[in-house]
DNA sequence: TATAAATATCTACAACTGTAGACATAAGGA
DNA sequence: TCCTTATGTCTACAGTTGTAGATATTTATA
């Protein structure tokens, strides 16, 4: 499924907070930047039609939005797309890049360390 | 510089090509799928207009285009536009499932550790 | 030289995307 | 009950993108 830079925001805001109102999104999104509330309500229409949330319950008239479609299920793709787009489908510049030049705690590198060792077991 | 798909497979082609013609570039594509040649030299148009390639030659009628834009330079920003988008700006799930889902090598395993063992000295 | 092929330029168009207004209507408070 | 506010629905529009046709023009070939 194809999901907009937009739709994908709004994706993650039903992922994270759960089923969400239009009204609940609009507001989490102006947290960040200022948005019509229609704008936002658009956005979910067309998230609805595609498939990647529904409508889970109402109260007065507020209707509810729930996902239908898992954040991990929808990532996979995409990276697999990013690293064909921008790398050729080779993925070790990528995490090159990242390990180089993005922000990573100790933690971050200690729990990479140990996914490497892992992977590098299978491989023997 | 925001480049489309398209854009970004043809600034590929110049990238590993160096100096090609919009034919050359066409024929470039064609190995992979099936591709007007206008449709080809449209998406040139667009790059020369953005400033991503420029004529730096001509034969006969033919003329020849060059990236102005590195590849390096152009990663940079959508691999955080990606990170951000995707992963909410943290990149550490997005090595880990790398690494858990991508084919990697064993010599990329090692090279990647050895980056790591790099940061973490940093760190220290 | 007449004709075919190659190349460039210009124009077009539909789908998608971000953006939001107009309008209807239900809910809730004065 | 009447008015304001909140919410939903529908419609619109401009910019981007992938796609390619129409047309002109040059180059090469029969």
């Amino acid at each position: 499924m194809e999901l907009s830079d937009f739709e994908l925001e709004v994706m993650h805001i039903l992922w994270r907070a759960g089923e969400s109102s239009a009204p609940q999104v609009h507001k989490a999104i102006e947290q960040k930047r200022e948005v019509a509330y229609t704008t936002v309500k658009t956005i979910i229409d067309r998230l609805e039609k595609k498939g990647a949330l529904e409508r889970t319950r109402q109260e007065g008239r507020t209707i509810f939005f729930t996902a239908t479609i898992e954040k991990s299920q929808y990532r996979k793709p995409i990276i697999r797309d990013f690293i064909n787009r921008v790398f050729l489908g080779n993925s070790k510049p990528l995490v090159a890049h990242i390990l180089e030049e993005e922000e990573l705690s100790k933690d971050d590198i200690q729990y990479l360390e140990a996914l490497l060792k892992e992977k590098k077991k299978e491989l023997k």
